[in-house]
DNA sequence: GTGGTCTAGACCACC
DNA sequence: GTGGTCTAGACCACA
């Protein structure tokens, strides 16, 4: 988790949830860890993890079933990504667009500096 | 200005400015609106004008004379376009490219959104 | 069950074993299903069935033969009725009045309603 | 507020506000009273009452305005209507069908019920 | 063991 | 002044 980022934690979280969904790793109707589980390993505290659950299940992305847990719902993989498309088009992209063209980058520009990212994470 | 955005007001202003300044809209050494009238334009409490200001001046695009108002800085051109250019390659790219990966968006894609949200415009 | 409810699990069921008596289903003295049974039927924790019976034990509503089985009580018929119309007049009552209120639904809107919902289940 | 409700003090409050909203009490735009005020008139934490609004506010029927306060949203009475329509429509209807069948109690008891909570009330 | 709620108190950004 | 987030710690109901 990254602490000073203007992002809020809880939100932060939710989105290392959903990327766990969208590639697959968690599985649909698959139990997520538990509270405590999650704030040992993100060293946040339960109240936090508590909040990204809450977040979450609104958006019907996780669900609870008494005393047990929480699962991924049934069709959290569409929900997940659908969600992410709006806000990808909605908000990003007009951004992208306008400030790509204020700054005179091209798409092609764009398209070298994506393969200079993936080289160096390879 | 959008009053439900997580963005702050100051921040949106500000931007607002950048932009005028980028696109030439606002000459260097010219005088910009005062607190007054852009508090009124804006709809905005004018201490959050001020404080855009301020910010604003902290990062030397503008700068202010006493009693008379603040002005585009001389080189304010290449200060903005390099510090809108560093946040773009710094924050917004990483998330654009994992995004865009999550999404299966490929730069063909964006080429072809941003082709219509010209047309949009136009 | 319900695992989104926010009704607890062990009170839908025992919610369940009441209207079995009050509708003449389970007679007094009768021996209802073993925890097991239950647990299998319902898909629920057999610790959860055991609550369940605990509870309703202490309502004297069923009785326990050590070693044998849990059974429907004597008087459970009058039990049952005289607790769910407590809770009805005391707790239900002033809700549903306050929000048919709100709704602008009115007796004979309820009326009309029921009629429906007896048309649907039979 | 009862503290010793099964029901969540932060939904009670909610509620409460709900209804402030349905019988005109606060009028759509309005601004409502702000986290620290509510906390003190309710004897509540003000997290609790952070927790209402962050909750109302997902259902639309609140909306906040940065650094201002929270507002009755436009379509407040609207939508705070539907939604608790919609719950008695489908929770609360047939639970109340049901335990009436059970009870023997008639459209016309409810009716002298009714009368008589009003007389009480008055 | 699980989640859910609440409190008290802190710190911060924002208007 | 406004809300927003986070922590620490408590207590409870539930499976």
């Amino acid at each position: 988790m990254d602490f000073h980022s203007n992002q809020a934690i809880y939100i932060q979280i939710a989105d290392l949830i959903c990327e766990n969904i969208l590639t697959g790793k968690w599985q649909p109707e698959e139990r997520i860890p538990s509270v405590r589980e999650l704030a040992v390993h993100t060293e946040v505290n339960p109240n936090t993890i508590m909040r990204t659950f809450t977040y979450l299940q609104e958006k019907n992305i996780i669900y609870n079933k008494r005393g047990i847990g929480y699962f991924v719902a049934d069709d959290a993989w569409d929900t997940t990504r659908d969600l992410m498309k709006l806000k990808f088009m909605k908000n990003d992209l007009p951004y992208i667009y306008k400030t790509m063209k204020l700054l005179d980058i091209t798409i092609k520009d764009l398209g070298d500096l994506f393969q200079q990212l993936g080289k160096e994470r390879s």
